[in-house]
DNA sequence: TTGTAATATTCCCATATGGGCATATCTTCG
DNA sequence: CGAAGATATGCCCATATGGGAATATTACAA
């Protein structure tokens, strides 16, 4: 077997840095093909690559305007990540590390006494 | 060009689902290899092979103890991760969205004074 | 209808993946 | 030393990537 398809999640989606750039400039409004490849100085095709791996993988939707598509965020998708990866936060934190702290120090209290 | 490599940040490190399971594997203390393939119910090269991504990234590492190789997670590098989905919270968050209510809200308000 | 703008798709290429399996390496034990 | 345990590596395969360039598709304008 070889790589997972990059539409397998959003995780897989996301780990590509142009497609987060994509997803970062869809933060504010919609935003059409070409002033996304404008934005990041890609052409148009790669954008339209990467816009479909964000559509597979729900990250992003299209709406028809005339004869442009316009690319709206649609975030959700990302809650995973962002839960999976939360669950690590105590080993970067420092109110976890200070929290550490004072559950060692109670530790001890409760050891020696 | 191909897919950028598992091995160029953590990322496309995490992207693979065995390797999060080793992570949160590795959350509660060292482990060894074959402790980890067992839990995983996979083969030991296989393991070992995903280890060695994660050792690239700096998300964990090793120490010898005799003939095994105890491996310790060393999540800050997913801190990143964590920065750069925490920027979608909004998309996703309760609290946000009551935020969001109250700033418009407020937002209406201002513009019909 | 013809032409042009905006997107999407196709074809080609180089690359590295994840898995299986065999094997090399290193350590400890007898 | 030789055998066995614990890991790491190497090789082979099928696959799909991201990029470039060309082209198909669609919508609108003249």
């Amino acid at each position: 077997m070889a790589r997972a398809a990059t539409t397998t999640d959003a995780f897989n989606a996301v780990a590509e840095p142009q497609r987060r750039r994509i997803l970062t400039l869809l933060k504010g409004r919609e935003r059409s093909v070409n002033e996304l490849a404008g934005a990041l100085r890609v052409s148009q095709p790669r954008v339209s690559k990467h816009l479909r791996v964000l559509r597979e993988v729900g990250l992003v939707s299209v709406r028809e305007a005339g004869q442009q598509r316009l690319y709206k965020l649609d975030a959700r998708g990302l809650k995973p990540i962002h839960d999976w990866v939360g669950g690590f936060e105590e080993f970067w934190s420092q109110s976890f590390d200070r929290l550490n702290a004072y559950v060692k120090r109670l530790q001890r209290k409760e050891g020696g006494g």
